[in-house]
Formats: C-alpha cells, structure tokens, sequence
DNA sequence: CTGTTAGCGCATTCAT
DNA sequence: ATGAATGCGCTAACAG
C-alpha cells in the first residue's frame, strides 16, 4: 500500500509538501499540489487515518455503545445523536457490548480510540464505566446510574412517566391494576415500579403482590408473566407494562386465551416504540423523549470536549400517549 | 494521560519491558510484571489501540455501512455479521453513510481504519466503492452490482422471489395485478420489477402501466403512490408492493378510504420484516434469509484476509410466507 | 513556497 | 530476563 512518502517520491517534493498539498493546507503552489495530487491518483494513495489520529492526538469520533446491535434498540434516540455529532463535524461509530470484557465496546471505550461515548448498554459493567471515564474520557451514561466522578447521566423521568401512567388507569375507573415489571437490577425498572406504588399509595389503593410480575423487558417476557397472570384465575381491570415490548407480548397472550383487549382489560405499556401504534389494538403509552435524550448525551460530550463544567445529571420529562388500548370501567 | 512511557519510568524498567509484561509477552518475570501492572494500575494506564494498531498494521475490525444507523434496518442481518465475525475474533462497528463524501462511512472506507467492509447503502456511490477496494479494503456489497475487480457481491434472489409472490396471486385467482416499486435506479426494484413481470408473461397477463407506481421503499411513499391508485378509480383485485415497508403505508391508505384488505383487495409485500406480522392483516410477504446474507458477507471477508480466492458474486434464494394478506379470488 | 526534523504511542528486533 | 533502538504513517514546528 502506497504511502504518503510514495506519493511525496513519486511527485518528487518532500513528506511535508505532500502532507500539505494533500490536506489543502499551508501555502502550496497550485502547480506543486497538482503533482502531488497526480501521483496520490496514480498510485490509488489513501491516507492511513489512524496514524494521522495518533498524530492528532483526537479522532473526531463518538461512540455509540449499545447492548446489541441488532436489537430493537431506539432509532430516534440515535437520529439525536447522529444528527447533533454530524452537525458538529464528529463522526459516530455504533458498537456492540455483547461479549463482555471482550466486546468492541470495551475495546473502544479502554483504548482511546474514539473521543468520547454514549453507553446504553446494561451489560458494560459499572467497573469498567468507572475505569474508562477516569482515564479521561467523557462518558454519558443512558440507562442507569454510576456512582463516580466525571460520569454523567441522561435520563427519562421515569418514576414520573409510570405515576402519569397508572393514574390515567385509577382515572379511567380502575382498582386493580397490576404491574408486569423488568430485570429487577434494571435502573429504569426500579424508578417505574415506583411510580406505579405512588400512584397507588396517592389514590388509597393497596398494593397486591400477586399482581407484580417481572419480565424481562422482552416480548417473550411480557408473553410468559401475562400467562402466568391469567393461570393465577383472577385478572386485574388493568395492567401497567414495564414497557411496550412486555405489552406487546401480553397482547399475543391474552389473544391466545380470548381476552378481549381493551374490553375485558386495559393495559398500557412505556416506551413508545415504533410497533406501539401498528399492534391491534393500538398501545396506550408513556412516550419517552428519545429524539432529545440521544441529542443532550452528545451535546455534553462536545461541551466536556470543550473543558465546560456541566451537571452530572439531567432529567427529561414524559408524555402520557393515548390510544386504544385502556377503556374507561363503568360502575 | 498516561502512556506505556510513564508506566515503564515508574516501575523503573524499559518501555519494552513495560509493553511485554502488559501484553503477556516475552518472558518476564513474575516479579517485574507485577511491578509494571501495578504501576499501570496506579496510572489508570489505557492503551492507545491505534498506536499499537498503525504498529501492527491490523485493526481487526470490520465495518458494516449502513444508509442510516437510525434506520429500519435487518437486525437480523446485522446479527448474522455480528455472530461471525466476534467467533472469528473480529470487531464490528456500524456507521452511516449519510452526509456524503463528509460521512463517517467514507471515512472508514478511505483511511484504513477497518481491515474490511460491508456495504448496505444506496447512497454510498460506485467511485466511492470502487476507489477503497482500489485501496486494497476488502468490500462486499450487498444492495447492487458494483462493476469493476475485487468487490464481492452478496445478494437475494430477488427475481425469483418476486416471481413467486406474483405467481401466488395468480394462483389465487388474481388477474389484476399492480406493482407499487421502489426507486427505478435501485438494483433490487429492478430485479423485483423483473420478476412481476415474467410471471405476468408467463401466465398470459398483460402488463398495464396505469398499473405500474413508484414508491421510495418508506411507508410515506408506499402511502402515496397507493392513495394515487386508489384515485385513479379502477382498483386491481392485487397489489405487490416492492417491499413491506410501502405495504404497510399501503395498508394505512386503505384503511383510511375504507377498503378493507384483503376482502375488498390482497396485497403482498418483500423482506418480511418485523413489523409485517403485527400489522392487521398480518402482510403475506417474501422472506430475505437475511442473518444468512449478513453471515456470508463476513465469511467473504475473511476469506479475502486469508489472501484466499472467492467468487464475485453469491445468491441466496428467498421463500413465500404467507399470512392474512391475500384471499383467493372466487370465479 | 518547500524541505528537514521531531515525535504521536506502541510493538518488536537485536543486543546484552 | 531486560534494555536500546527502530519505525508504523502521518502532522506540524521550524528553518531555509
């Protein structure tokens, strides 16, 4: 493979005149910068972009580290980040986390490789998060919380999202609601099981333990605890999903058994996926705000980039989505 | 920030020293590595992986292009390039090629920074594609035919595919066919719009223009073109749709003029995509084996590393799934 | 305007 | 077993 000395031969000028010509910079007649780009033509040169990065000392580039990469993972929190790293000429990578301590995520975030990252990702562990920031890279964390300095988070205000949630359900008329939650190590999870006993606790209303399944934030989860809910013989008016996937699953479920959805029960989901508004019937919602989350998480990074202080900690705010699947219950 | 240099001074040994014991290499002893690992530990010591990759000439990494990272893209296919390539110990990144010659996939196509690619990005031009493998990048392109040496191909049958959805209506009794295509200078609507019409010929049928719409391959545009032919006013008995996506917009549109599908008028998509089984009806489509697509593209990949000989161009067939989209035409 | 030179951080060969 | 020296390919001061 050709070189930058290659071309700088071929041109007959110097390594640094070719760098020059090459880059548009300094002060290179318009005849020199033509030979060299000649010979750069001739020889198919094609600059080795890590060498100029290790020069450099910066890559330009943020990473976007997520849990898998062909999940069902949040396209318009990623069209924030994209959109605002393009807009400020940094480039954005996405990685995968799976394969722990061997993942490419690890690799990019221990080793220098990218300027800055975005990690939504519940198996990169606390350590290693804690180990990557303090060798100094910026680091904002999405899906849950790290104890440590120079970590900062972006979050959904999701003990709020789930009270708007069930209290739409006690609204509509519902006592008997039960909660189909997460991974109970799931951050997100914690905060929206709370809400849920809030909204209860407000509204007098005791809290059923057989009505608080846990799934795992799957679809396939969502299925298994709703079946389980329907084995147990007697329903709720109302169910609140730890998040739509859940939902969606409990729809295959109660489908199965012919329940009628939302006539013989309400449910509602968190989240607001894309699919939320294609299932039949259409999926009541807490919407979170992933366009603004992806946008805020890269925003930081530039201002941590820049050497500003910023706050260690910001909280957007949710939106109660209504569509079909909650009835209000007469009587 | 610390390097291998800072690392080696204080625990009082050479840099090479410092580089073997922190790489298990060479033969150190017990005692001098602790020492080093110990003083990386206290240095928050990370690598700087493009020093040791420009040192090594290898990245280890492969690079899937996408046309938008956000997008709607086959999970399934990046699940198959992901599966194999970390079995083969290979990294993965995503990155998008949206903002032309300033994008981030152009980036990594140019400057070495990956040891292959693979490309699923309309938007990423033929000089562009031809000009990194020139550059000696392994590069397999799965979305169209790229002319010229060394750039590999891996693709559906998409003529066969769309010959066989076609002829299923057929069989059912459809005589009236539409096509509602995608972008006329795609290479995979090409084949699509090929395969439409040599089961039309086969079967005797006229092929109508009237009939004949372009969408984009979005919802929105598979919206439009089917509000188009709904104005026109003479329904087909049969829509195929160049892919699910447009179907599903198509189904909105029908919803909305109250025609119901598939009473009133079957329709089939291509790609089988998640979405298409949760819609109402559920879509009759034409599954890619995307995961085997993905797979193979990286299997190529490594071929070409091992210096070995492969073959331009592979294609996989597709299959018929079908679902509540279509009804058999009576008389 | 152009050439010389000195590293960026690391792996590795060759001495010791 | 360890150290000194070299160079991967490039950029950027500095000199001319």
């Amino acid at each position: 493979m050709a070189t930058i000395k290659d071309v700088a031969k071929l041109a007959g000028v110097a390594v640094s005149t070719a760098s020059y010509a090459l880059n548009n910079n300094g002060r290179i007649s318009q005849e020199t910068k033509e030979k060299v780009l000649e010979a750069a033509r001739v020889l198919h040169y094609r600059k080795n972009g890590m060498a100029s990065d290790l020069k450099r000392t910066r890559t330009n580039t943020i990473a976007l580290i997520l849990s898998d990469l062909s999940g069902p993972f949040y396209s318009e929190l990623i069209k924030g980040v994209q959109d605002i790293a393009t807009a400020n000429g940094f480039d954005l990578i996405a990685c995968s986390s799976i394969g722990g301590t061997q993942s490419t995520a690890v690799k990019f975030l221990m080793e220098k490789r990218v300027d800055g990252a975005i990690i939504l990702a519940n198996n990169i562990s606390d350590t290693v998060t804690l180990q990557a920031s303090q060798g100094g890279l910026p680091l904002v964390v999405l899906d849950r919380k790290v104890q440590g300095e120079h970590v900062y988070h972006v979050e959904v205000d999701n003990e709020d999202g789930s009270f708007k949630a069930v209290e739409y359900l006690i609204q509509q008329g519902h006592r008997h609601i039960a909660f189909i939650g997460g991974p109970s190590d799931s951050y997100d999870n914690k905060k929206r099981l709370k809400g849920y006993q809030k909204a209860l606790v407000k509204h007098q209303i005791a809290e059923q333990s057989k009505w608080n399944l846990k799934g795992d934030f799957t679809k396939q989860g969502g299925y298994k605890a709703t079946r389980l809910l329907i084995a147990q013989g007697e329903l709720p008016s109302a169910i609140f999903y730890g998040n739509d996937e859940m939902a969606i699953g409990g729809l295959q479920a109660f489908k199965e058994s012919r329940i009628r959805v939302p006539e013989d029960i309400s449910i509602i989901g968190f989240d607001d996926i894309q699919l939320s508004e294609y299932v039949s019937p259409t999926l009541t919602t807490v919407k979170q705000p992933k366009y603004e989350v992806g946008a805020l998480a890269v925003h930081l990074i530039l201002q941590l980039l820049e050497g500003k202080q910023i706050n260690e900690q910001y909280k957007l705010s949710t939106e109660l989505v209504i569509r079909d699947s909650v009835l209000a219950r007469k009587g």
